[in-house]
DNA sequence: TATATTTACAACCGAATGGTTTCTTAAATA
DNA sequence: TATTTAAGAAACCATTCGGTTGTAAATATA
Protein backbone atom coordinates (compact mmCIF):
# COMPACT_ATOMS: atom_id res chain seq x y z
CA UNK A 1 0.00 0.00 0.00
CA UNK A 2 1.88 2.96 -1.11
CA UNK A 3 -1.00 5.34 -0.34
CA UNK A 4 0.66 8.95 -0.56
CA UNK A 5 -1.34 11.91 -1.63
CA UNK A 6 0.85 12.29 -5.47
CA UNK A 7 -0.72 8.64 -5.99
CA UNK A 8 -4.36 9.27 -5.18
CA UNK A 9 -4.65 12.86 -7.10
CA UNK A 10 -2.97 10.06 -10.39
CA UNK A 11 -6.46 8.70 -11.17
CA UNK A 12 -8.96 11.07 -13.01
CA UNK A 13 -11.90 9.63 -11.05
CA UNK A 14 -10.53 10.22 -7.37
CA UNK A 15 -10.13 13.85 -9.08
CA UNK A 16 -13.12 14.25 -10.24
CA UNK A 17 -14.49 13.26 -6.79
CA UNK A 18 -12.46 15.65 -5.09
CA UNK A 19 -13.74 18.23 -7.29
CA UNK A 20 -17.29 17.40 -6.51
CA UNK A 21 -16.92 17.16 -2.52
CA UNK A 22 -15.06 20.59 -2.33
CA UNK A 23 -18.34 21.90 -2.89
CA UNK A 24 -20.16 20.35 -0.41
CA UNK A 25 -20.07 17.17 1.49
CA UNK A 26 -21.79 14.18 -0.01
CA UNK A 27 -22.73 10.32 0.22
CA UNK A 28 -20.90 7.48 -1.49
CA UNK A 29 -24.22 6.92 -3.85
CA UNK A 30 -24.71 10.69 -4.52
CA UNK A 31 -21.09 10.66 -6.09
CA UNK A 32 -21.52 7.94 -7.94
CA UNK A 33 -24.53 9.00 -9.57
CA UNK A 34 -22.01 11.30 -11.05
CA UNK A 35 -19.98 8.39 -12.69
CA UNK A 36 -19.89 5.46 -14.69
CA UNK A 37 -18.59 2.74 -12.45
CA UNK A 38 -20.56 1.10 -9.48
CA UNK A 39 -20.62 2.56 -6.01
CA UNK A 40 -18.63 -0.12 -5.24
CA UNK A 41 -15.61 1.44 -7.42
CA UNK A 42 -16.65 4.98 -5.85
CA UNK A 43 -16.32 3.68 -2.48
CA UNK A 44 -12.81 1.75 -3.35
CA UNK A 45 -11.51 5.56 -4.29
CA UNK A 46 -13.00 6.95 -0.77
CA UNK A 47 -11.16 4.19 0.84
CA UNK A 48 -8.07 5.68 -0.60
CA UNK A 49 -8.66 9.18 -0.60
CA UNK A 50 -9.51 9.09 3.19
CA UNK A 51 -6.47 6.61 3.70
CA UNK A 52 -4.42 9.53 2.71
CA UNK A 53 -6.52 11.73 4.73
CA UNK A 54 -7.54 14.23 1.64
CA UNK A 55 -11.06 13.66 2.74
CA UNK A 56 -12.96 13.04 5.73
CA UNK A 57 -16.37 11.44 7.02
CA UNK A 58 -19.07 12.44 8.87
CA UNK A 59 -22.03 9.75 9.94
CA UNK A 60 -25.47 10.89 9.80
CA UNK A 61 -27.69 7.92 10.54
CA UNK A 62 -26.91 5.39 7.98
CA UNK A 63 -25.51 7.84 5.75
CA UNK A 64 -22.04 8.87 5.53
CA UNK A 65 -20.93 12.41 4.18
CA UNK A 66 -17.89 12.59 2.96
CA UNK A 67 -16.16 16.46 2.14
CA UNK A 68 -12.25 17.62 0.80
CA UNK A 69 -9.64 17.76 4.00
CA UNK A 70 -8.56 21.22 2.27
CA UNK A 71 -5.31 21.36 4.45
CA UNK A 72 -4.08 18.15 3.06
CA UNK A 73 -4.19 19.65 -0.51
CA UNK A 74 -1.91 22.11 0.71
CA UNK A 75 1.03 19.33 0.47
CA UNK A 76 0.31 19.20 -3.18
CA UNK A 77 0.50 22.76 -3.46
CA UNK A 78 4.07 22.71 -1.41
CA UNK A 79 5.96 20.38 -3.66
CA UNK A 80 4.55 22.51 -6.68
CA UNK A 81 5.79 25.95 -5.45
CA UNK A 82 9.03 25.13 -5.39
CA UNK A 83 8.49 24.84 -9.41
CA UNK A 84 6.61 27.43 -9.10
CA UNK A 85 9.44 29.84 -7.60
CA UNK A 86 11.75 28.53 -10.78
CA UNK A 87 9.01 29.77 -13.25
CA UNK A 88 8.59 32.86 -11.76
CA UNK A 89 12.73 33.48 -11.56
CA UNK A 90 12.74 32.80 -15.36
CA UNK A 91 10.41 35.27 -16.10
CA UNK A 92 12.16 37.78 -14.36
CA UNK A 93 15.44 36.97 -15.82
CA UNK A 94 13.28 37.35 -18.96
CA UNK A 95 12.27 40.39 -17.54
CA UNK A 96 16.02 41.75 -16.70
CA UNK A 97 16.73 41.14 -20.25
CA UNK A 98 14.10 43.54 -21.52
CA UNK A 99 15.09 45.71 -19.01
CA UNK A 100 18.93 45.73 -20.35
CA UNK A 101 17.51 46.09 -24.05
CA UNK A 102 15.85 49.08 -22.83
CA UNK A 103 18.70 50.10 -21.09
CA UNK A 104 20.46 50.27 -24.46
CA UNK A 105 17.99 51.79 -26.11
CA UNK A 106 18.21 54.89 -24.22
CA UNK B 1 -1.47 4.60 -22.00
CA UNK B 2 -3.34 6.92 -20.00
CA UNK B 3 0.10 9.21 -19.94
CA UNK B 4 -1.01 12.37 -18.32
CA UNK B 5 0.96 14.77 -16.03
CA UNK B 6 -0.78 13.59 -12.73
CA UNK B 7 0.19 10.03 -13.31
CA UNK B 8 3.25 10.84 -14.23
CA UNK B 9 4.21 12.80 -10.55
CA UNK B 10 2.56 9.87 -8.72
CA UNK B 11 5.67 8.02 -8.34
CA UNK B 12 8.21 9.08 -6.26
CA UNK B 13 11.62 7.83 -8.63
CA UNK B 14 9.74 10.20 -11.00
CA UNK B 15 8.94 13.00 -8.81
CA UNK B 16 12.97 12.84 -7.43
CA UNK B 17 13.99 12.63 -11.13
CA UNK B 18 12.26 15.71 -11.55
CA UNK B 19 13.69 17.45 -9.15
CA UNK B 20 17.36 16.77 -10.18
CA UNK B 21 17.15 17.48 -13.64
CA UNK B 22 15.15 20.72 -12.52
CA UNK B 23 18.31 22.40 -11.82
CA UNK B 24 20.53 21.11 -14.85
CA UNK B 25 19.79 18.86 -17.98
CA UNK B 26 21.40 15.74 -17.17
CA UNK B 27 22.40 12.73 -19.28
CA UNK B 28 20.15 9.28 -18.10
CA UNK B 29 23.37 7.44 -16.58
CA UNK B 30 24.17 10.74 -14.37
CA UNK B 31 20.74 10.32 -13.50
CA UNK B 32 20.63 6.84 -12.87
CA UNK B 33 23.76 6.98 -10.04
CA UNK B 34 20.95 8.80 -7.95
CA UNK B 35 18.79 5.81 -7.49
CA UNK B 36 19.38 2.29 -6.32
CA UNK B 37 17.81 0.83 -9.76
CA UNK B 38 19.27 -0.33 -13.23
CA UNK B 39 19.48 2.77 -15.98
CA UNK B 40 16.75 1.00 -17.92
CA UNK B 41 14.25 1.27 -15.54
CA UNK B 42 15.23 5.58 -15.28
CA UNK B 43 15.35 5.02 -18.70
CA UNK B 44 11.33 3.91 -18.88
CA UNK B 45 10.69 6.82 -16.76
CA UNK B 46 12.62 9.47 -18.25
CA UNK B 47 10.28 7.56 -21.46
CA UNK B 48 6.85 8.96 -19.62
CA UNK B 49 7.84 12.04 -18.90
CA UNK B 50 8.97 12.78 -21.78
CA UNK B 51 5.80 11.34 -23.59
CA UNK B 52 3.43 14.08 -21.35
CA UNK B 53 5.88 16.58 -22.29
CA UNK B 54 7.80 16.98 -18.60
CA UNK B 55 10.92 16.99 -19.72
CA UNK B 56 12.31 17.76 -22.47
CA UNK B 57 15.42 15.75 -24.49
CA UNK B 58 19.10 17.38 -26.20
CA UNK B 59 20.50 15.22 -27.95
CA UNK B 60 24.61 15.76 -27.75
CA UNK B 61 26.84 13.23 -29.46
CA UNK B 62 25.49 9.67 -28.15
CA UNK B 63 24.73 11.32 -25.15
CA UNK B 64 21.18 13.18 -24.62
CA UNK B 65 19.99 15.59 -21.79
CA UNK B 66 17.21 15.35 -20.06
CA UNK B 67 15.38 19.21 -18.71
CA UNK B 68 12.15 19.43 -17.24
CA UNK B 69 9.84 21.68 -18.81
CA UNK B 70 8.99 23.99 -16.47
CA UNK B 71 5.89 25.19 -18.80
CA UNK B 72 3.71 21.93 -17.66
CA UNK B 73 4.52 21.94 -14.53
CA UNK B 74 2.13 24.98 -14.36
CA UNK B 75 -1.05 22.83 -15.33
CA UNK B 76 -0.23 21.04 -11.88
CA UNK B 77 -0.53 24.13 -10.03
CA UNK B 78 -3.69 24.97 -12.40
CA UNK B 79 -5.47 22.26 -11.11
CA UNK B 80 -4.52 22.58 -7.32
CA UNK B 81 -4.82 26.60 -7.41
CA UNK B 82 -8.50 26.33 -7.56
CA UNK B 83 -8.27 25.22 -3.97
CA UNK B 84 -5.53 27.32 -3.34
CA UNK B 85 -8.67 29.89 -3.73
CA UNK B 86 -10.45 27.77 -1.24
CA UNK B 87 -8.24 27.76 1.22
CA UNK B 88 -7.56 31.25 1.29
CA UNK B 89 -11.45 31.83 0.86
CA UNK B 90 -11.39 30.09 4.71
CA UNK B 91 -8.83 31.95 6.21
CA UNK B 92 -10.44 34.88 5.05
CA UNK B 93 -13.47 33.87 6.19
CA UNK B 94 -11.94 32.81 9.99
CA UNK B 95 -10.69 36.31 9.55
CA UNK B 96 -13.93 37.76 9.06
CA UNK B 97 -15.11 35.68 12.23
CA UNK B 98 -11.75 37.60 14.19
CA UNK B 99 -13.21 40.84 12.96
CA UNK B 100 -16.27 40.22 14.54
CA UNK B 101 -15.07 39.38 17.31
CA UNK B 102 -13.20 42.23 17.60
CA UNK B 103 -16.35 44.82 16.76
CA UNK B 104 -18.12 43.36 19.43
CA UNK B 105 -15.58 43.89 21.89
CA UNK B 106 -15.02 47.37 21.16
C1' DT C 1 38.56 -0.73 -38.63
C1' DA C 2 37.70 -2.97 -34.18
C1' DT C 3 36.22 -1.97 -29.61
C1' DA C 4 33.99 0.52 -25.97
C1' DT C 5 30.34 3.50 -24.49
C1' DT C 6 25.69 5.53 -24.34
C1' DT C 7 21.24 4.82 -25.02
C1' DA C 8 16.77 2.94 -26.56
C1' DC C 9 13.81 -1.03 -27.22
C1' DA C 10 11.67 -5.66 -26.43
C1' DA C 11 10.37 -9.49 -23.66
C1' DC C 12 9.31 -11.05 -19.46
C1' DC C 13 7.77 -11.10 -14.30
C1' DG C 14 5.53 -10.20 -9.84
C1' DA C 15 2.86 -6.78 -7.58
C1' DA C 16 -0.45 -3.20 -7.62
C1' DT C 17 -4.55 -1.00 -9.70
C1' DG C 18 -9.29 -0.27 -10.94
C1' DG C 19 -13.13 -2.59 -11.76
C1' DT C 20 -16.96 -6.08 -11.03
C1' DT C 21 -20.08 -9.29 -8.40
C1' DT C 22 -21.51 -11.12 -4.12
C1' DC C 23 -22.19 -10.82 0.80
C1' DT C 24 -22.68 -8.63 5.45
C1' DT C 25 -23.91 -5.05 8.64
C1' DA C 26 -26.53 -1.35 10.28
C1' DA C 27 -30.12 2.08 10.09
C1' DA C 28 -34.66 3.61 8.39
C1' DT C 29 -39.31 2.50 7.25
C1' DA C 30 -43.65 -0.33 6.19
C1' DT D 1 -41.17 -7.31 13.21
C1' DA D 2 -40.17 -7.72 8.26
C1' DT D 3 -38.38 -5.20 4.51
C1' DT D 4 -35.88 -1.76 2.25
C1' DT D 5 -31.87 1.18 1.88
C1' DA D 6 -26.90 2.82 2.54
C1' DA D 7 -22.56 1.50 2.80
C1' DG D 8 -18.36 -1.27 3.70
C1' DA D 9 -15.73 -5.87 2.97
C1' DA D 10 -14.23 -9.84 0.43
C1' DA D 11 -13.18 -12.45 -3.57
C1' DC D 12 -12.05 -12.36 -8.07
C1' DC D 13 -10.29 -10.63 -12.80
C1' DA D 14 -7.93 -8.17 -16.59
C1' DT D 15 -4.76 -4.57 -17.15
C1' DT D 16 -1.10 -1.58 -15.88
C1' DC D 17 3.15 -0.63 -13.47
C1' DG D 18 7.82 -0.71 -12.10
C1' DG D 19 11.40 -3.48 -12.38
C1' DT D 20 14.77 -6.85 -14.51
C1' DT D 21 17.68 -9.07 -18.26
C1' DG D 22 19.00 -9.24 -22.94
C1' DT D 23 19.56 -7.15 -27.57
C1' DA D 24 20.23 -3.55 -31.11
C1' DA D 25 21.77 0.96 -32.89
C1' DA D 26 24.64 4.83 -32.96
C1' DT D 27 28.54 7.54 -31.56
C1' DA D 28 33.23 7.93 -29.68
C1' DT D 29 37.80 6.08 -29.19
C1' DA D 30 41.87 2.70 -29.60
Amino acid sequence: MRRDIFQAIADPTRRAIIGLIALQAMTPNAIAENFNTTRQAVSKHLRILTECELVIQQQQGREIYYSLQLEKMKEIDEWISQYREMWKASFNQLDNVLSTMKGQKK
